[in-house]
DNA sequence: CAACATAGTTTTTGGCCTGAATTATTATTG
DNA sequence: CAATAATAATTCAGGCCAAAAACTATGTTG
């Protein structure tokens, strides 16, 4: 039977927006003055097109707040009218604190609410995988010694950014897996709560890495960009739309996974093919020995293999070059990928595995662009940053601070 | 010297969503009621978590306009209290032309404001590139045909959506080059509105089909997917956060030029090792001269060589069979870096080729799958669909739907 | 010092949305 | 068959936000 009256299904996407909630006015002058560094009203003003009347009186709100204050020093040249007042974020008023969990050792950095870095610290630790408990003492450690050396002023820590490599679930705070943890799905937000009394954010270290470049490095000035870390493995993040891109189903991003050789190399994955194959320190260490001229019997640590093998190469061993050069052909076809794939306006290459210049040598990036269409377009720039640690805790900071200063703003009103 | 009061340079991105202006209450209103069909007051509250009197001042404000109107007929079986009236968009309000060239053939179609299909038209043509005059001569003729065929009750187009294969540049409406033009860096836009006084909104073909599925496919619930097409070459298309993501430099995302094999088949970019060296019509049809057992003279289309080919690889003949299955894998490849670098919630497959069921067949989803990590989560769905030129056009219509809706909600306040 | 230029404040006004009270329209129920 | 409950929609007063415009503040320039 035919339905007469069969209601149309209609047209156009059925879900709207929703996490892209618009910020409130407060948090966009907020947020211009804090990346500004410094601001007058004026440029608050120009930057968000508002009236200045809605300037003057959203300035004194967090002025009197306590969140904002006005600059005395007027570094004002030539001008003619009344000088500017510049304004800038109070730093005092809270603390937050990231920490980049690792295999060797862990970093902590804290960091006031301008987004200067106030006290930082390290922790040696053991390797290999280790339980939650022992974990989160591990991090009340570094806790401790961070919140001691930034003194007194900023012992009131507001919230708390993690980053550690495996899969990690943002959205629940879980860790299904990590090389870390000896637990699998293991629900650290719920016991660090338990523990610390404090909000916790917790996140894919390469994810952790792009917020540092997109908070505080090279993407700050970029709507869409790409960070690639190598390191044990091969990481990503992506920066779409000026906000991190944590991917459909929550997965990590995995550039390490990709393939780039069918029925190639083997993968610490099991799989064939992996980028990781060919880039990672595993990757380069087996083939060390061969090319080393090591008996089975002469087992080094895989760091100093790899160390032997650059210096090897360096001093002009065919053998250990064509390893080196093999992996930067490779990490062409892979940046070419992503290239082709995501079009962003920059790639930024980071990790330890960088100081084997040969991964980041001019002949990886121009084999790169000429893997990749460019119709007479700018071609999409890359940069190298040779970053420690710190930085990646800089950039669990920056996930905790952007949820520290949504709430500080939202109590206002 | 040093700088004893240099300004901090502060922390946090320093581009806001500029692009990502809310929509206002009106116009998230009228799409929800175009999104569902038909809505009542009450659906439209929940659904945008609005409060009552807004939801009868704004649907009133609309129906006043005649953009929305009661629906008569109501179907309610059990309920209590006072029925509830739905809304629907009146779809004589606007009218709008999607059209998408091709080599063969162009199709166009007619859409009404609620984004019913009401006209559709076709014109075969001459393959090859042409001047733009001679394109926008054809372009009169189908506009020309489906405005006809609406009947006069739509004649009144509000705007056109054109899509197109090759370089497209949305924002500043020009064609850096395409296979059907014959001038490169081809202001289309501006020769069109000379033309025809519309408004004009191009894109690649790809993204067209794209809109198609976020708009009137299998897309439209989903907010992060990727559409493929496979014909002449392999294009995509991403819809990224509930919207279509066009590349920071606005470069199309050319899946078809993402290397899956170092230093592998030639492709006609110049490049060895594309995918759409191992997956387009010419990179099939020239593999099949030889498994066909041809002499050099006996050149056939490549159209008829590959239905050739198809017949035997069904027949069994194992030179055809290994050229479908050496694409399907290198498909697998592709699609199996989607996965790794988007995480997409679903990839849908589209395009003329899909007829050559070996590059879809269930031996390429399992590779990709198998390809792909997957740590217990539901694995990247994939869908197929063999959907003809007027679905692309189809999707031009959403592009230019989308526009004069903005405007005509726009103006209201 | 007057004229001007620029920065910031105050006040008024209007848009937009919420919340509460009210009206409208139906089913249920003794 | 009222009375009651339930759901839908409208009306209206009030609050928040931001723009517009008039005004004040503070400097430079000639």
């Amino acid at each position: 039977m035919l339905d007469t009256q069969s209601p149309p299904n209609g047209c156009g996407p059925l879900l709207t927006l929703g996490t892209a909630q618009t910020k409130s006015m407060r948090q966009q002058v907020f947020e211009h003055v804090r990346a500004a560094g410094r601001a007058t009203r004026t440029d608050v003003i120009q930057a968000l097109g508002i009236s200045a009347g809605s300037a003057t009186a959203l300035t004194a709100e967090m002025i009197n707040a306590g969140l904002l204050r006005e600059v005395e020093s007027i570094p004002r040249e030539t001008g003619r009218g009344r000088p500017a007042v510049a304004l800038e974020v109070v730093p005092e008023t809270h603390a937050v604190i990231g920490i980049k969990l690792s295999e060797k050792m862990h970093s902590a950095v804290l960091t006031d609410f301008a987004g200067n870095t106030r006290a930082t610290a390290v922790l040696e630790t053991s390797t290999g995988p280790k339980p939650l408990d022992d974990m989160l003492a591990e991090v009340a450690a570094l806790i401790q010694d961070v919140r001691d050396s930034a003194g007194t002023q900023l012992s009131a820590v507001a919230a708390v950014g993690i980053g550690l490599s495996g899969i990690v679930d943002h959205q629940a705070g879980t860790v299904p897996w990590s090389p870390l943890l000896a637990e699998r799905n293991c629900d650290f937000a719920t016991a660090f709560r338990e523990k610390f009394d404090l909000p916790i954010h917790l996140d894919n270290d390469a994810n952790m890495l792009t917020l540092a470049e997109l908070w505080f490095g090279a993407g700050r000035a970029k709507s869409d960009f790409a960070v690639i870390t190598i390191e044990q493995g091969v990481g990503m993040g992506l920066v779409i739309g000026n906000r991190l891109y944590r991917g459909a189903r929550g997965m990590g991003l995995e550039l390490g996974h990709t393939k780039v050789q069918l029925d190639g190399a083997l993968c610490r994955c099991g799989r064939r093919g992996c980028l990781e194959a060919y880039l990672a320190d595993y990757a380069l260490a087996r083939e060390a020995a061969t090319a080393l001229h090591l008996q089975p019997h002469e087992s080094q640590s895989p760091n100093a293999l790899l160390a032997a093998l650059f210096t090897q190469a360096k001093s002009g061993d065919e053998a250990a070059q064509t390893i080196f050069r093999r992996a930067g052909r490779y990490l062409a076809v892979g940046l070419a990928n992503i290239v082709q794939l995501f079009d962003p306006a920059l790639i930024i290459i980071s990790g330890e595995r960088m100081q084997y210049d040969y991964l980041y040598a001019e002949e990886v990036l121009s084999e790169m662009h000429r893997l990749t269409l460019n119709d007479g377009r700018t071609p999409c720039a890359v940069e190298t940053h040779a970053w420690g640690d710190l930085v990646w805790a800089r950039g669990a900071t920056a996930l905790a601070l952007s949820a520290v200063t949504d709430q500080a703003i939202a109590q206002l009103a």
